[in-house]
DNA sequence: CGAATGACAGATTTCAATATCTGTCATTCG
DNA sequence: CGAATGACAGATATTGAAATCTGTCATTCG
């Protein structure tokens, strides 16, 4: 049922986004989130302990589904290269499209990572985690050169920050943004390569 | 003479510092710069034509000052790899340094950086230019393999951003930034390298 | 005559009073 | 008895009036 007699925090969660949304980050408060589920905003304190909380796992979900199809990219046979390029294309497309179909939560988001960066330091390690399994797969394959592959992905990550980082969102327009991915991702692909 | 009679652009732009370095780029104004040297803050608007322009002109008198010993490794002979190495840890040791040594000034870089980006993509093309050349050298001296060196210039600064772009500063500090900083060289040394 | 001044208008910033919000908790509701 | 309420204190945000600043220009100064 949608309209359940319980207060739910998945409820709680998807009006916030809402309310977030039409309001943005700096306007948005327990109060308007509380109205628009019809109940008093010390029922929101029940369900998360402040509105940092709130604010925390409502990014915390949006992150989790923007990024779901890098996992699978994670876990797939293929040649680690096309994989790694298709895995830091993918991030970089959906950074781009969250920042341009939902500036708001985008806002928000920038915001927490202002604020509040144990959330985001988790993220941006299950990332890395991800570009280093690819990394040892290509190892394996005999595609990369043989190296610490923790140091090799954070060095990945790192030197593509530039086109995912949120905080140079505004650069991220014009064809130019991807032709210098291709440049930056050429190098790197020849410095992981074997001999 | 220290005290001339006549204001001059520079005597100015040195007051200006003194008072952005006291009151930071917030709070100083045109009437400080001008009581800092004894004069009517109309005097300062016949060198300069606003306080922009004046902000500008100081934050590049800085900047200039700041990468003066890049272009020296620029023009200089031996091997370009060394040389490359050199000029990124001279460019992320300098914007450090400033961050540390002068947040005031450092802040109003950060500022212009945000309100008027084409003193900064100037600034930011010279560097490149300057990446390109080392690469050319190296290209000569059968070092790198051969590509556009411009192409290759943009991506090697891209992709050390994130070691000397001054909105990242917060992360320079501790023994990590080094080490990343190394990890990155590494890869991108081997994807200029001849094979 | 060129360089500097200071009064001025409009834009921006400050500041304090007021309103709203966050987070708590004794109480009510089902 | 657990879930929700709404009144409350302290913290934060909004507002509008007053102060300050930016940029101009007719005038003075050397």
């Amino acid at each position: 049922m949608t309209t359940d007699s319980t207060l739910t925090p998945e409820q709680i969660l998807t009006a916030a986004e809402d309310v977030l949304r039409r309001y943005g980050p700096a306007k948005a408060t327990v109060v308007d989130i509380a109205r628009a589920l019809g109940v008093s905003h010390g029922s929101v304190y029940r369900h998360f302990p402040s509105k940092a909380a709130l604010r925390e796992a409502v990014t915390q979900r949006w992150l989790d589904q923007a990024h779901e199809a890098l996992a699978a990219i994670t876990v797939e046979r293929g040649p680690a290269p096309e994989r790694l390029h298709r895995w830091l294309a993918t991030l970089f497309a959906a950074k781009r499209r969250k920042a341009l179909e939902d500036p708001e939560l985008f806002a928000t988001y920038l915001t927490l990572v202002g604020e509040l960066s144990s959330t985001v330091d988790a993220h941006l390690e299950t990332l890395t985690g991800q570009i280093a399994v690819i990394i040892q797969d290509g190892i394996h394959q005999g595609e990369f050169r043989p190296t610490h592959v923790g140091t090799a992905a954070r060095a990945v990550f790192q030197a593509t920050a530039h086109f995912h980082d949120p905080v140079h969102s505004a650069e991220w327009s014009g064809p130019r943004a991807d032709q210098d991915f291709d440049a930056v991702w050429s190098l790197l692909l020849h410095g992981l390569r074997t001999a």
